[in-house]
RNA sequence: CGGAGCGUAGCGCAGCCUGGUAGCGCACCUGGUUUGGGACCAGGGGGUCGAAGGUUCAAAUCCUUCCGCUCCGACCA
């Protein structure tokens, strides 16, 4: 891609009431604008790093056997009668009235709409375990939207659902998908740790909040330094693998505000391994049984011919979230700094162009076709103008590579930069291997 | 929902108190100079001053109502 094709408006001045950097940078480097209280659109950039992100965790359900599907993001109010979660969400639900006059609603979570799903058309043991998952918009009316895409009241959202003939194998998907969300965090870079958590609204009696740690988290959390050595590569997909990794994380101690404890905090943790810090919650699960398949008559046949309800587990994961999570738990100063797996851009191409001299932007575009031949997306900067402007806009940016084309040129090395830090000569063959390692 | 504040060019703001027909910086357009860390010179375009009503000879400015947005708090993926 060329820079002076791209969609990117990006701005010098940021709107005053951004207050938080995710949401400046954002809009800043043109990825967002505000349509709404906590209602954005995505433009290009933005839209490419979170489908990145979507794809990420795609994969990662797909790994551990999820299987997607897409349900609408308009549902009838009636499901959500039966469950007796029409009442009980309260102001947070967006309701509307079709034409006839029939009760809708824009959803805010799946719970009763996969249960229909499922109940119409599963009815033996024999059918299970089934996890289903979607990635889909969602609408909380939230009382006060705030910092930028972190707190949306339009969000995207995936989430998943767990099927299962009793709490015992309810609990090994409980794990499968622990183990997926501790995956799906490593590769977007991320360190995230699983909390026990309170079940709010959703309601359950199994719960794990993934939070990673941000100075400008909106929950507080407490927890023991070595939480930092448990490696999820360390643990193999099979039952047994993962209940070791489930106790081994709740054998170390961690809590956000709610569920905190000085006493304990103070007898578990040592004085040097205390951690109090603050933290975003990326991604939420939950085990709540037959909750839901109760209420809405989700029932199988067991092996003994008796019904049984469903045991039935929700995963979530803020995809829309994320992008904002992500550039506060890797900004420095004006720097975006994107993890490979989600840069916009694999690599772009600054060159030094002035009017009366275009050998630059010529080799550029040579590197440009030479890279674009080894599958790299690489973006390239043919605008002419200031060098020192081009570098602040791509510090801006945040594309993780730059190769820089200009008066320290040699003709046998490329200039090559990794964002925020000093740039080295390297041989072009090595570029490849560099931006992909 | 309680408290506070804002709405004037794409963005950031001044003007409002004390009414007289709108200005600055950035961005944008034209020409020239420049080109390794947010350039320079010259010229130019862009506004129903959030909306409606009222007071007045005259309203961005005063009054009323409405709408939108933000911040602090209680609540949440």
């Amino acid at each position: 891609m060329f820079l002076s094709k791209l969609f990117l408006p990006i701005t010098k001045n940021l709107p005053s009431d951004a207050k938080i950097k995710s949401h400046q940078l954002m809009l800043r480097a043109g990825m967002i604008k505000q349509s709404s209280a906590g209602i954005y659109s995505w433009l290009p950039i933005g839209l490419k790093v979170m489908k990145k992100i979507e794809e990420i965790v795609r994969e990662e359900q797909n790994k551990i056997g999820a299987q997607e599907l897409l349900m609408p993001t308009i549902q009838p109010a009636e499901i959500w009668k039966e469950s007796k979660r029409y009442e009980d969400y309260g102001e947070e639900m967006l309701r509307i009235k079709d034409r006839q006059g029939r009760e809708m609603l824009y959803g805010p979570t799946n719970e009763e709409l996969i249960t229909d799903i499922f109940r119409s058309s599963i009815k033996s043991y024999k059918s299970l375990p089934q996890m289903l998952y979607h990635i889909q918009w969602k609408f909380r009316d939230e009382i006060r939207p705030r910092f930028g895409v972190m707190r949306c009241r339009e969000f995207f959202m995936k989430d998943a659902y767990s099927f299962d003939v009793d709490e015992a194998n309810a609990k090994i998907s409980y794990n499968k998908m622990f183990y997926s969300y501790l995956k799906t965090f490593k590769r977007l870079g991320l360190q995230a740790i699983p909390m026990a958590a309170d079940t709010g609204p959703i309601g359950g009696d199994l719960s794990h909040e993934f939070i990673i740690l941000a100075e400008t988290g909106e929950s507080k959390i407490y927890t023991d330094k070595s939480i930092f050595k448990i490696d999820v590569n360390n643990y193999n997909f099979d039952i047994k693998s993962l209940e070791k990794m489930r106790n081994d994380f709740s054998s170390v101690y961690a809590a956000t505000d709610d569920k905190f404890e000085q006493i304990k905090f103070d007898k578990l943790v040592t004085k040097q391994n205390q951690i109090i810090t603050k933290g975003i919650e990326v991604g939420h699960i939950f085990y709540f049984g037959d909750k839901y398949s109760k209420p809405l008559n989700c029932f199988i046949d067991n092996k003994d011919g008796k019904k049984n309800s469903v045991k039935m587990g929700s995963y979530g994961i803020g995809v829309s979230r994320l992008v904002g999570a992500i550039i506060e738990a890797n900004y420095e100063k004006e720097v975006m700094k994107w993890p490979k797996s989600i840069s916009p851009f694999d690599v772009v191409i600054i060159p030094s162009i002035s009017k009366n001299n275009k050998e630059n932007l010529t080799k550029s575009l040579k590197l440009y076709d030479d890279l674009k031949k080894q599958n790299i997306d690489v973006l390239l900067d043919d605008v002419d103008e200031n060098m020192s402007q081009k570098f602040k806009k791509h510090d801006l940016i945040g594309i993780p590579y730059q190769i820089i084309v200009g008066s320290k040129s040699t003709e046998s090395k490329i200039e090559f930069k990794e964002i925020n830090s000093e740039s080295s000569f390297i041989d072009f063959k090595e570029v490849k291997s560099k931006i992909k390692s």
